[in-house]
DNA sequence: AGTATTTATCATATTTTCATGAGAAACACA
DNA sequence: TGTGTTTCTCATGAAAATATGATAAATACT
């Protein structure tokens, strides 16, 4: 022991989710994009990435298409898409994680000892998740590069 | 793939530690108080407990004595002691694991694109930890079960 | 001194997560 | 129809987190 774990709040998994899902929005002219693009792309194992791009796409989230011109798309409009959505199905955020004390049960009626406390900022992270966008996010990276509003075309 | 991981924001680990330091500050009264005990009283793999506890010790939150009558005690008053301390050596909830994508660096100068609007939440999260006292806790249990002030007696 | 009790430490096992590699299936295009 | 490209799927491997069991070391009590 001694050594410390992620503690991160998502995944590996969940990460490359959205990381891949971000790159797939940033790209949607014309043809989908291939696994081999995004992995070299974002340094990730390509074929891990397959399996978590396959995920998304039976989830609805993206479309896959195999064969030459081949790849992965969005397949929901990247304003309409969440976080969330693209990372739950790796990541439990909601329901279980949500008690800091690890209670199966933990709420207002049977709450542990951190409760009232945690409760809001769990809260926090869970509306953030949720109500955060794909296009959100795009939109910040433009922003932040160049000056928040203005310029049409976006950079890269 | 397709199994959820724990999405918890500290790790099965850190909470064996958060809950029974919680415990040990409830049972201050005398004797330290035997692994064998704590693990019973709250479902916890003993000898993993007994590891757990030992690197709380070495940190200085915890003190240690072996034989008869050894057991645990808090070395620090528990309202001087935070959440944090007590997850920390486990979990890094600071530095990395801030940044939702990943990022070895992201901070306002070079930030990711979930950086300005995921920012404020982790600095909550990273506040609440070190802000928050096993005492806090404690006194929230008993207010919470009783009806936030007067009796004296803490409930088990 | 001897004994029972309890933590400390070591070696190992189990489970989960992350990752790699090879081949099958689907598809575009010539 | 054939060929190359790409996802899909399976089998396997590696690493980390979690957990177990046995033994050593320290200590209180008789």
């Amino acid at each position: 022991m001694g050594g410390q774990s992620s503690g991160s709040l998502i995944s590996q998994t969940g990460e490359y989710a959205l990381r891949a899902v971000l790159y797939l929005a940033q790209h949607q002219e014309g043809d989908p994009v291939s696994v081999e693009t995004i992995a070299e792309e974002l340094s990730m194992p390509r074929n891990y990435l397959s399996k978590t791009l396959h995920l998304l796409a039976k989830r609805g989230i993206l479309t896959s298409a195999r064969g030459p011109r081949g790849g992965f798309e969005l397949a929901v409009p990247s304003d309409r898409l969440s976080l969330f959505e693209i990372v739950e199905p790796f990541d439990d955020l909601e329901g279980r994680g949500q008690c800091l004390l690890g209670r199966p049960e933990c709420n207002d009626q049977t709450p542990c000892a951190a409760h009232h406390r945690w409760k809001d900022l769990a809260q926090r992270v869970s509306t953030f998740f949720r109500e955060t966008t794909v296009d959100d996010l795009i939109a910040e990276m433009n922003g932040a590069a160049a000056g928040a509003a203005g310029n049409g075309s976006g950079p890269d």
